[in-house]
DNA sequence: GTCTATAGCTTGATAGAC
DNA sequence: GTCTATCAAGCTATAGAC
């Protein structure tokens, strides 16, 4: 049921999400967009109305079909745990491997969608909104399972290694080269593989640290 | 030896670094800027020379006593260790909670300036170069510490671990209110003496299972 | 659906009076 | 040092021809 239009308002989404990765929503204009989409001005108005409403369809469009592969993967997790209390790493990755998989492997397109999510996470303007929009029914799904795989944990301290989860996951996201400056090209941002090996380990040491910190009270 | 317009330039800096803050650096205009610090729209460029000036300017007014401070956090901690190589929860610690400790008491001017920080930190654009050219000589001076508390244990994993550690810190810094949206209430975003509480032994434990990840290698 | 043309504003920056 | 006045450029958004 492809329509005629549908070509060029994926064109547009394409090199909006390339550009707003780059300098977010207010480093650039309608013109550039259409510009590096090839199309005329007047079209992203007319397929998206405004452009905070082509952002916003920008971040939607991928939200829904990243969110509905991390709970088959955190369902896989579970299923293979059966009356046990799940993994707390493999949940953990199970979190995080769908997104770090398709940045290093789905093209430039993802790449450049999670360095916009990297942009509106650390956004006072937007983070706290548009995360919880877009993510949080399937981050309470995660922090269930969490709660399952650490029992007896106060759920402060879970929501807090939450946290740093995101922080930490997000930042990698945005590919700065930082690393790149700081280990003099030891490590390299865009080798996300090496996170993907290394993320899930270091979260759930912090998560059960936490635990531990909790029962050694008084 | 304040010279006359010193006041002046002060205003129009406190005035950018809350925009520069909420908003990015291309969501506010020299206007906005001065009409906020109540002072005439010209005399940003008069005192700046350019908005971008303006901003780097900003970045870097609160950097170098930070730093300083940071520093000074870590000879104690060496000081103390004596011979002995320091305490790895201590050296995160000193890392951290000059920041944490400033935001929380040091007035709405350093909220704002750690905010502007978590957007600078997660931006492809600027990320990279300016947290490269503002932080990194205290950075590596603090990972020499951190791989003295943990020694055998190899660079790269420490670069990584150090990575994880930024992300979570510098979210933390955006208090975007989403840990309140996640939570109900139960946390939030504001409350950086939980934070402090929390993240030094979060991260130690990350930092030891990565070492002990590599020492179980064949 | 796509284009031209343009309305109506705002932008960063500066020249020059005081 | 501070202000008024203004420039040239660019902005989002839309009306209307095709």
């Amino acid at each position: 049921m492809a329509k005629r239009g549908d070509a060029t308002r994926k064109k547009i989404q394409d090199a909006a999400e390339e550009l707003f990765a780059a300098r977010g929503f207010y480093g650039v204009t309608v013109r550039e967009i259409t510009r590096l989409a090839g199309v005329d001005t007047a079209l992203a108005n007319y397929y998206f109305g405004s452009k905070k409403n082509l952002f916003d369809s920008v971040l939607l469009r991928r939200a829904e079909g990243l969110n509905e592969a991390r709970l088959k993967a955190l369902e896989d997790v579970e299923r293979e745990a059966g009356d046990n209390p799940p993994d707390l790493e493999r949940v953990i990755d199970a979190f995080t491997h769908p997104l770090l998989d398709r940045s290093e492997r789905g093209g430039p397109e993802w790449k450049s969608y999670f360095a916009l999510i990297a942009q509106v996470n650390n956004s006072p303007e937007w983070g706290g909104r548009m995360m919880t929009e877009y993510f949080d029914p399937l981050v309470r799904r995660f922090i269930a399972a969490i709660k399952r795989a650490l029992p007896n944990t106060p759920d402060e301290e879970i929501y807090w290694a939450y946290h740093f989860l995101s922080g930490a996951l997000v930042l990698t996201f945005a590919e700065t080269g930082r690393i790149d400056n700081l280990s003099d090209g030891l490590c390299r941002s865009s080798d996300l593989e090496s996170v993907h090996r290394r993320l899930p380990p270091f979260i759930a040491a912090g998560f059960r640290a936490l635990k531990e910190r909790d029962n050694e009270k008084p």
